[in-house]
DNA sequence: CTCTTTGTTTGTAG
DNA sequence: GCTACAAACAAAGA
């Protein structure tokens, strides 16, 4: 599930319950997670010190640690974090598990093992490195700045919603939605939005993560009116009801949006 | 066995 | 440099 929401919601999660509590071991269960260095120098870099700070960007988490620097989490398709209260437990696919003095445990899990932690200095330098786009809740994002974006790019606009180079934090789920409540059709080229397009997009992007980050990201709680609750061959369109909602492939993945709500192209690659 | 999957990177080609 | 596409990564679930 990690895309902005829930990797807030995983920050804030570890934020109140793992900070302060000096790690005494290290466990790679998966080392295939960890980039730039092994697990054993991985975990002798980060034993004795603790997790003091944490910040986002996108779908990026940083965990500060005492001695400076800081742990980069991404989660991939699959990941997630948990706290684990008996000592040496480790839940099913547990990755790497941090082991506090107290006998508790901030365990990172995933199924599929698509995620990534290392090391890094600071999360600015982290962030200019891999080249990412302002964080998509950044409060110095205005409508302008996407307007910039979108120009700037021929491409289906869901595809520049998911560039995390142009906006950090927009997934194939979310991306869906966002286009869902600005009534724009996923295929829409970017340049071709105009100026009232462009304004509805950035309200549905904020009003969407913010909306799901209040939710605690759990979708049972998200509005009746959002489409995530029809992702599905056959689904209905909770705005018109009339309409099934369209699925088809951008970029590799499935896109689902009302082909009666979402308009603003000619029809065409589309099915049911 | 086949196909799909909330993500990212890399290679190829135009 | 931009765009588009495919494959790879790993593994579960339908």
């Amino acid at each position: 599930m990690p895309e902005l929401p829930e990797v807030e919601i995983f920050r804030r999660y570890a934020h109140s319950v793992a900070l302060h509590h000096p790690i005494v071991h290290v466990e790679v269960k998966a080392p295939v997670l960890l980039s730039g260095l092994p697990p054993d120098q991985f975990g002798r870099r980060i034993c004795g010190q603790a997790f003091t700070e944490t910040a986002r960007h996108g779908k990026h988490l940083f965990l500060k640690l005492s001695g400076g620097s800081w742990l980069m989490i991404h989660f991939g398709m699959t990941g997630g974090l948990t706290y684990v209260r008996s000592r040496g437990e480790c839940p099913r696919f547990t990755g790497v598990r941090f082991s506090f003095s107290n006998g508790h445990a901030l365990v990172y899990v995933s199924a599929r093992k698509l995620g990534q932690l290392c090391l890094t200095a600071q999360p600015a330098s982290f962030v200019t490195a891999r080249h990412l786009g302002p964080d998509a809740l950044d409060p110095c994002l205005t409508p302008q700045d996407l307007g910039r974006v979108l120009r700037s790019r021929k491409r289906a606009v869901k595809l520049v919603l998911m560039d995390q180079h142009l906006i950090a934090g927009i997934g194939n789920l979310y991306a869906d939605e966002i286009l869902f409540q600005a009534r724009l059709h996923p295929f829409q080229p970017a340049h071709q939005l105009n100026c009232r397009q462009v304004t509805r997009l950035f309200r549905a992007l904020r009003h969407v993560c913010t909306l799901a980050i209040a939710r605690d990201a759990n979708p049972s709680r998200y509005p009746r009116t959002w489409l995530w609750h029809a992702r599905f061959a056959g689904g209905r369109c909770p705005r018109c009801k009339a309409s099934v909602v369209h699925a088809a492939k951008l970029g590799s993945r499935t896109t689902y949006w009302c082909p009666q709500c979402q308009r603003g192209i000619s029809s065409s690659q589309e099915q049911t």
